[in-house]
DNA sequence: CTGAAAGCGCTTACAG
DNA sequence: CTGAAAGCGCTTACAG
């Protein structure tokens, strides 16, 4: 009770044992830099005097590295973290990072302020998450930082992807196999301008570097060309945000349309889309697959734990949170990396 | 191009400007400190040579605050964010501390070092969610720093309650009102000991203050008492973790007992459990609710998006997480806040 | 309205 | 194996 108001320092920490800071310093960082005895020692008397080791903003500034590592999303923090994909993601992301010891501050490029706070810059390493931020925030960032992106290119920098054309083909080529008659394609984020609804010629679509959407319809196109389909005549609509509630009004569009003219398979580009479908169809009384078949993508959790299964593509977002970590860290090679998805087949489209 | 392989500093921007270091951090941060001339000027050259601004590490050791805020979370960050509640929690900070210029560092008590990193304590402050944490990891945190709880008591310290044991007494009378033969409950983490299965009288269970299972079961047993049915004829089954995966093995064993033994009612302490339930019963051909009837907690979306409709106590989590930022950040009073629920009755439990 | 100077708490060559 | 000293980049009274 030697009033020690103030917050104790390493700096008090030595003079009280009346060694030297540094010999301080070497007991908590470099355990070989000292006798085990005077170590314990000095171990022991920080535990008395509540010293629980160097202080993690002066030693950030010190030695440059803070030992945290920002995730930039696309979207909101509040959609990301209710978001299945998004959050798998997150959790290969911390699974990395807690093993090694660092911890993760989380980011959106849609921050109300408009740009990232400055304590961001704070981080060793940023993972960017699912869209191309502004020039102006990556300009930001420390230039020394390392940077690596996921789902999209930053040139120069390491990327995390998947075969989203190849998986799309597949799928495609699936359902395909039972010819539709009116076979349609319910995108995400496809269009230049925000578009909840029909897709019509007078849109102006993102191009492949700026959304996966885009590979993904792609692997769509091809796939009906080989079946002597058409791409330009199958109708396309387009949502602008992965949850039930922007989801709903367009797919009731969809199946509020006369029994002759409503699509008879719906190739959506997740599988929040395709549930969304499925609780909506279901309500109509509509039978599926007979009526309607449905195919998703992602391979959520929700999709596979209820009826009818839902028929997908699974990536696996855990381990391309993973990979993104162990880039970031120095874990694994700083060059692109591809990881493959799988073709389920479920209930709703056989 | 005057080679500047080196970072530049707020020093190099002075001694190229000829102005003070003090000058230009006010022109950074106290714009009314110098003319809107000079400020021009220094904000231009800044941006000139790639100076984006004081830098964070410096600031944070220099003032003493870093604008970061910790979540301390009780589960692992892998559950915590595929978990809808946890999730939206989080978002519900996230939205707060976002608007006031901070940023979220999510840890879990789980950590796999056993403790939590030293990164941590540059937060300015700590909001520990869930589940009381080891006194060593409080211990550890800064003496200095602000803490809020949720979901528990830390003696001292601001809290953020939901009404557990008056929702669960709501519910189960709601329940109750169609007279069950063979009521059941289905706990989250109530036993002392991890258990999965059925709870027996040699299981010790834990106390109101280490979770908010408790309250939720003292509000089922005062229902359940005012039915004239004692409480301790119910038999009840307890569940370690939130997730299908673990509730199903737990659900199954419930239901695969014979017609007259299996519950016509399940009391669920989480939506999680009940789907699963759902599911489950389905699979089987059960008849919801003419052969089982069964309510959940939580309120979450998944639970609501679906046929039948869940009844359960809608809690908004996002709002208590909106509340643990307000009050970390000194917006909100620094006293125990505690938020309504709703009771929202669905067809699975009509 | 502007500047000189101290110091936040630590780590790290370096010398002994 | 241990210590004296410099300095990471900044902010903040304080004096002018």
């Amino acid at each position: 009770m030697t009033a020690p108001t103030r917050r104790i320092t390493l700096k008090d920490l030595a003079r009280e044992l009346g060694v030297s800071t540094a010999t301080v310093s070497n007991a908590f960082n470099r355990p070989d830099q000292l006798s085990p005895a005077l170590r314990e020692r000095i171990l022991g008397e920080a535990s008395r005097l509540g010293y629980h080791g160097p202080d993690a903003k002066a030693r950030s500034l010190r030695t440059g590295r803070s030992r945290i590592i920002a995730v930039i999303l696309a979207e909101s923090l509040t959609y990301s973290l209710n978001d299945a994909v998004a959050s798998e993601f997150l959790s290969g992301v911390a699974e990395v990072l807690d093993a090694q010891g660092h911890t993760l501050l989380l980011l959106s490029s849609r921050q109300t302020q408009g740009q990232i706070p400055g304590s961001a810059s704070m981080a060793d390493g940023f993972i960017v998450y699912g869209l191309m931020p502004s020039p102006s925030l990556l300009g930001r960032l420390p230039a020394q930082a390392s940077l690596v992106s996921v789902d999209f290119d930053i040139a120069g920098r390491p990327t995390v992807h998947v075969d989203n054309e190849a998986a799309c083909l597949a799928i495609a080529r699936h359902a395909l196999r039972t010819p539709p008659r009116r076979p349609a394609v319910v995108n995400l984020r496809l269009t230049a301008e925000p578009c909840n609804g029909r897709i019509t010629p007078a849109h102006a679509l993102l191009g492949a570097e700026q959304t996966i959407t885009r590979s993904r319809l792609t692997g769509f196109h091809r796939a009906l060309a080989e079946h002597g389909i058409d791409p330009a005549g199958v109708p396309m609509w387009n949502i602008e945000e992965n949850t039930f509630e922007v989801c709903a009004p367009v797919i009731e569009t969809i199946l509020d349309r006369p029994d002759d003219e409503r699509p008879d398979l719906l190739l959506c580009m997740s599988d929040r889309i395709a549930l969304t479908a499925v609780t909506l169809a279901e309500q109509r009384g509509l039978r599926i697959p007979e009526d309607l078949r449905i195919t998703g993508f992602d391979g959520i959790a929700e999709g596979q734990y209820r009826a009818p299964r839902l028929t997908t593509v699974r990536q696996d977002s855990t381990e391309k949170g993973r990979t993104a970590a162990r880039i970031i860290l120095g874990l694994a090679p700083a060059e692109p990396s591809l990881l493959p998805t799988e073709l389920v087949i479920g209930a709703n489209c056989p």
